[in-house]
RNA sequence: GGGCCGCUAGCUCAAUGGAAGAGCAACUGACUCUUAAUCAGUAGGUUGCAGGUUCGAGUCCUGCGCGGCUCACCA
């Protein structure tokens, strides 16, 4: 801005006189008593013991959201972390002097407050001001007060207006802070131990997924930020730690949309002894055990669908959710020509798609993703895409593998972990090959480090991802992952 | 990256190709129980940016920027 904007100016002339009044409008720090919340319900207990004692004072402080001036006498509202209150000054009790500083005063300064409470002729629980106090002075105009702030990419932007101007805005934070609370709990009261492995990798393994890179100046080599936690959550299975898991940023290097951000939050667990199976069963049990900590029911509307999150959930096989769907039977299609023609021949534009795998993600990704509302257990997925993920027996091209799907999003993916360091070579290079055939970035590495582990042998072992953002998008019914990420990904300026 | 849509006062939104407006916020004044307070008045604009068409462009055309939705890729 060029030029100083006009209310911002008569902000910083009312800053001054406050300071020419000997008033810092910036002071340190400010004792309160009561949040608005607790001063209502401490009000409202006295109202109801009926004593003769008057009302104790209390001190409050927060924004001023609104003002009401009618001449010798104001009312505010002012808000704090745990809600709304009326404050009513008037010249009598706060004396002229203080209630000329009112003048000074706008919407969206934070004040603090001293008095007792009332209830006002119509009602309103409303704390009667004897001593006011000037704690942060605003000097920019908060979005309008009734509509609130709507400019999405405002919103984004500059996350506290939208903070300050939506209230909704900050409930669904408040219960993503109880998500993460539920889901330690969950794990904790199973034996899990949190652990916290690199963001800094040598080989951006454990996902197919494009990385970003870094560069690390002391050690003279580039790095990549992770695109998964699982290889060094499997190198500590081989180190003993049973049942491990890890909450953190995943960073990849992918397109922008209302399911992904470049950088997103993922829950892995890995649990020894255990196969894909028992993971299907911890995953519905903890989701649901999710659902009932924050919302109080295990059926959350989404989409205008009702979600049934309670225990058991379907299971089917990949197989069939695909058959089902479209007809086509991928283990009748063994080689990618042949799978090709099948889905050319139903009208599907797959010239871009290479290689068999990356052709049966494209069935799931356009039959059974987006058509699968009520969360259902997927099971059994090609070799081709599951390279950490152990055969299942007595197939040649299927592992045992699931991804668990809701409100047409997958929300979980797990397998039971290939522990076969040799096959686990093999594996790698095959798709080192594929790399090499169809130029994917998108393939799993050869990493020697996570190899040189599991030749120290890794117990058979069950493990988890969990798209954390999407599943506070179901419980939250939002349709968009910025809506349940605080400061999403944006181009600057 | 492609397609469609959007960008006007601090905010929310108007404005057939023909004088850029309203409400809220702000400012001045009145008002000691208001609550989307009320009443009277005032100020506030490079219509995202750059070109073009036209007697005349917020409006039509082209390019660019940013955003939303969507397709592709991915979780």
């Amino acid at each position: 801005m060029a030029r100083i904007d006009n209310i911002v100016k008569q902000r910083q002339e009312k800053l001054q006189r406050i300071r020419q009044r000997g008033i810092d409008p910036y002071p340190h720090r400010y004792h309160r008593t009561h949040s608005a919340k607790e001063a209502i319900a401490l009000f409202q207990r006295w109202e109801a013991a009926r004593e003769n004692a008057p009302f104790t004072e209390v001190s409050l402080a927060g924004r001023i959201v609104a003002s009401r001036p009618m001449g010798k006498a104001t009312f505010m509202d002012i808000r704090d972390g745990s809600g709304k209150i009326q404050v009513y000054f008037k010249s009598d009790s706060l004396g002229e002097e203080g209630y000329e500083l009112l003048r000074e005063l706008d919407i969206g300064d934070i004040i603090g407050v001293r008095g007792r409470v009332f209830r006002t002729r119509s009602g309103e629980v409303t704390l009667s001001a004897s001593h006011l106090s000037i704690l942060s002075k605003s000097l920019q105009p908060l979005p309008e007060k009734w509509h609130g702030l709507a400019d999405v990419e405002k919103r984004y932007r500059q996350r506290y207006l939208d903070l300050i101007s939506n209230e909704e805005v900050g409930r669904i934070f408040a219960l993503r802070s109880r998500v993460m609370a539920a889901i330690r709990r969950f794990l904790d009261e199973r034996g899990f131990v949190e652990v916290e492995t690199p963001v800094l990798h040598h080989t951006a393994g454990g996902a197919l997924a494009r990385p970003f890179t870094t560069y690390h100046q002391a050690l003279d080599q580039e790095l990549y930020l992770r695109i998964a936690t699982e290889l060094h959550l499997k190198r500590l299975i081989v180190g003993g730690l049973d049942k491990v898991y890890e909450i953190g940023r995943i960073f990849r290097n992918e397109g922008i949309s209302t399911k992904h951000n470049p950088e997103f939050t993922m829950l892995e667990s890995y649990e020894a002894y255990a196969d894909y199976q028992d993971v299907m069963n911890m995953v519905e049990e903890m989701v649901s055990f999710i659902a009932e900590e924050v919302l109080h029911t295990t059926k959350v509307s989404f989409g205008g669908d009702t979600l049934d999150l309670s225990p058991p959930w379907p299971r089917m096989t990949l197989r069939d959710a695909i058959t089902d769907k479209c007809g086509i039977d991928f283990e009748q299609h063994l080689d990618e020509d042949s799978l090709r023609r099948q889905m050319e021949a139903i009208g599907m534009d797959v010239v871009e798609v290479k290689g068999r795998g990356k052709l049966i993600d494209k069935l799931i990704s356009t039959f059974v993703e987006p058509n699968t509302i009520q969360p259902t257990f997927v099971m059994d997925y090609p070799i081709e895409i599951s390279p950490l993920a152990k055969r299942k027996p007595g197939s040649e091209s299927l592992v045992e593998r699931f991804e668990a799907f809701a409100g047409g999003m997958e929300i979980a993916n797990a397998f039971t972990e290939l522990n076969d360091p040799l096959e686990q070579r093999e594996r790698f290079k095959d798709q080192e090959r594929l790399r090499a055939l169809i130029g994917d970035e998108e393939t799993e590495r050869m990493d020697e480090d996570f190899l040189l582990a599991l030749e120290h042998g890794m117990p058979p072992t069950g493990g988890l991802g969990v798209g954390i953002d999407r599943l506070v998008m179901l419980l939250t019914d939002q349709h968009s992952i910025r809506e349940v990420i605080l400061f999403p990904q944006l181009r600057t300026r």
